[in-house]
DNA sequence: TCAATATATAACCACATAGCGATTTATTCA
DNA sequence: TGAATAAATCGCTATGTGGTTATATATTGA
């Protein structure tokens, strides 16, 4: 099936809001529970103007719910599959760097048999 | 458990590569079959030297494998994972799509009944 | 109504990156 | 060995984006 343009640029998005390590640590925060903007501008470390720029991105992804709760604004995962594509991607990744250690280990060995 | 840093620098670093049209066109072509840089820049409509880029880009991510064959590279998926990547963003920009249409015809309805 | 508080937006900067054409680097084959 | 071909890299430009501080916009509570 041809894929069309439009949804290829859909999907390119979602990843991209999902590229960011800032980001991912908001998300990562967010599966213990919902939190205030606040509360997430503390553990991310950046700036409270930061990491609303960052729920813009998330929420237009339609990753995340902003909910104005009195004079703050909670936000909470909109999309659970997120966890999912994490989860397969640290499992990549988790690959990835047992390949590298495995390379490293051969170069390691082969440079002590060569000397 | 606390993602430590690096680990989520390059979960973030895998989900940029899943980031651009151009590489997600290149990789639904590669769901069929491997192929030449040569093949995949037809496919891409953009320059050779672009392709390249992108294929550095994916390749550095570990998701495709370059393997020079004579004077031409095959590029193959070395990491089947992307399509279950692909497939659940897939139905979560539909869902996504399906929200806004619900929503469009609501706005309609209302209008009619308003007027 | 007004002060206080929490978010969102604006304006800006530094840097990354997608795109291009031109060039370089292999590799085959005559 | 050289010519031809394929892919990678270089140098460049335009645009996007993550970061900042300063400002604007609600919303509560006195």
């Amino acid at each position: 099936m041809a894929l069309p343009e439009k949804a290829i640029d859909r999907v390119a998005l979602y990843f991209k809001a999902l590229s960011d390590p800032t980001r991912l640590r908001i998300l990562n925060a967010l599966r213990e529970s919902e939190r205030s903007v606040g509360e997430l501008t503390d553990i991310a470390q950046c700036s409270q103007a930061n990491v609303s720029k960052h729920l813009r991105v998330l929420s237009d992804a339609g990753i995340v719910a902003r909910t104005p709760r009195g004079t703050t604004t909670v936000i909470s995962v909109a999309d659970p599959a997120i966890y999912d594509l994490c989860s397969l991607v640290c499992d990549s990744v988790a690959r990835e760097l047992e390949k590298d250690l495995a390379l490293h280990q051969a170069l390691t060995a082969n440079r002590k048999q060569v000397r």
